[in-house]
DNA sequence: AACATTGAGGTAAACGATTACGTTACTTCA
DNA sequence: TGAAGTAACGTAATCGTTTACCTCAATGTT
């Protein structure tokens, strides 16, 4: 493998010029610049990146820390932020945390040791706490979600708060008045969407009714039991909303094959519009969590940082959800 | 930031002492050893992994070269690879070419400019050429699929041919005589999953009908457009295999649509299973494409040659398929 | 003519771990 | 008693870039 000393050699010049002219950061006559060019092509040499990230202590590689890349939301996240990343030529790390504290503290602490340039992270339970050695490192950090707020740390993040009353309110729209919730009632990454249930209900004037409001644990069969229990009660909810769309076409599912016709007798919305959410049949009414917008500018709040083009205070950008109304509702 | 110069101080060694220590690839006597690690953990230490790297010319890190990690099927890959590495610390960098050939190439020579220890390829268009700088650089490659061949390169495949003969087989068992195909006829990637349909009727003495096969371009609205305009034809078939689940939930789609029932008037099987297929109704039967299984695989080969542990003759594992029926055929 | 300035590019010290060679102090045994 | 062997560890070169300092020649200034 050629190296820079090659180079030099072959152009005549330092191995220094042969850095500069690759950088660019200073300047270099122009037929100096080109024999070197025609060095390195002739070489086919390519820069150790190793060397080099040992050299400035930054690797130019960004690590995306999140749960579990087999979970449907995370894959488009990747994809933002590759794209987002692409042009710049940034590669991407990917860490699976499965949501464990141990895990999500033991990966940041790795990819700072493996000196990355900067930190796309997605955590659950970590706290500020975990991410000390990040942040003693200096390396730019955004989280998604608003679970880590620190003044150094940029977040994106949705409303879903918002995203959850513009569903729930759909169904008022429609004329339904017995709304249940399948979700997660307590404190936690998915509350939001409770809280603005609640609160569309509430502005309309309805009451939340408590046994209409069940905790699921976020898959299929979490919604199936759900929609079970829901539909033992003497009067049911018409209308349900799901705190994602795995509850709800567990809940659809359920409802039909106990005869129930969706949305006739039941009208069902989800949230995320995973991909299944288009297939099932009726087609899922649900919101758009716009994974790929935010991995996308998670890249490019970290592009900034790591560019240092940027290193003012810390910025929350919200993507804006998007309802999607289909057949269930 | 400690450095192993720092350990060395600390516990009056050398920096060679702490450094075997760490690896134990010589003896140091037991108090030496706890001196050293007493001292590693007092400061804090972690071994700089790029200074490592670059001595050893490898950095512990695994290139996933696919298409699209947006692709249903890759996470799933990418998942298994991680778990067989796990165990051994090794990192993994996502790359994703599109299924375009200068992106495949430009990720392959990427990732052995950045002396990955090992790349698990799933290639769509390169060809040998395209990788020969990996060869060159004896990075342990590990293909998925068979369009790579090469003494060295150690491949996990699936049958396909096999999976698609035995879910063209479940359909003549039940009955039918008149069985089409969506998918692609041409030689490619897929190509293996309209032989095994060919083959599974031939066994049985049925012909192939051109009329029936359809080339969709792997997507729902392919399978929609396919299933259009089957059931224009005058007599159509009465079971379709899909070569996979996105055209077989499309034509399910469509077929419910035009008031047809599944599997009464037209059964239906798909290929892979993804997260959908168990989510639509009626559920899809279809035959598991094992990419978890096939990634790990995958890991457990990478390891054995990134180990040293292997460097015998290629080495080629087929992951079995596994027929799945559920209740659209 | 003496000095300052500028343009272009060279020198060599980092960065932090690994490892091929040594070295030193004991044992062992003829 | 001295040569050979062994146990335990140290020295320093090396990997390939980057970049803080220099150097040197040519030009400008008074």
């Amino acid at each position: 493998m050629a190296t820079i000393v090659h180079v030099a050699k072959h152009a005549g010049v330092s191995t220094a010029t042969v850095s500069y002219v690759l950088s660019g950061k200073r300047y270099v006559a122009p037929e100096t610049q080109q024999r070197v060019l025609d060095a390195i092509n002739a070489l086919g040499f390519r820069p150790n990146t190793l060397a080099s990230g040992m050299r400035k202590q930054r690797t130019h590689t960004v690590a995306l820390i999140i749960p579990d890349i087999t979970n449907p939301y995370y894959p488009m996240l990747a994809r933002g932020l590759q794209d987002a990343l692409l042009a710049e030529k940034y590669h991407v790390f990917l860490c699976n945390t499965d949501a464990q504290r141990d895990l999500e503290r033991e990966w940041v602490n790795d990819v700072v040791a493996a000196k990355v340039s900067g930190i796309v992270l997605v955590a659950f339970v970590a706290t500020l706490d975990d991410i000390q050695e990040a942040l003693a490192a200096q390396i730019p950090i955004v989280t998604l979600g608003e679970r880590l707020m620190h003044p150094e740390i940029d977040t994106v993040s949705t409303d879903d708060t918002a995203g959850a009353g513009v569903a729930t309110a759909s169904l008022i729209a429609n004329g339904h008045r017995h709304i249940g919730f399948i979700g997660d009632t307590q404190p936690g990454a998915l509350e939001p969407r409770f809280i603005g249930f609640v609160q569309a209900l509430t502005e309309a004037g309805l009451t939340v009714m408590p046994e209409w409001c069940i905790t699921g644990d976020f898959t299929r069969a979490g919604g199936e039991r759900a929609m079970a229990h829901l539909l033992t009660l003497p009067t049911p909810p018409t209308a349900i909303f799901c705190a994602n769309d795995l509850l709800a076409i567990g809940a659809m599912n359920v409802a039909r094959q106990r005869g129930l016709r969706v949305p006739e007798d039941v009208a069902i919305v989800g949230y995320d519009d995973i991909d299944a959410a288009a297939m099932v049949m009726p087609a899922l009414t649900t919101v758009l969590n716009p994974a790929y917008e935010m991995g996308r500018t998670a890249g490019e709040l970290l592009l900034t940082r790591m560019q240092q083009t940027y290193d003012g205070a810390r910025r929350e950008v919200i993507v804006p959800h998007q309802f999607i109304p289909r057949e269930s509702s």
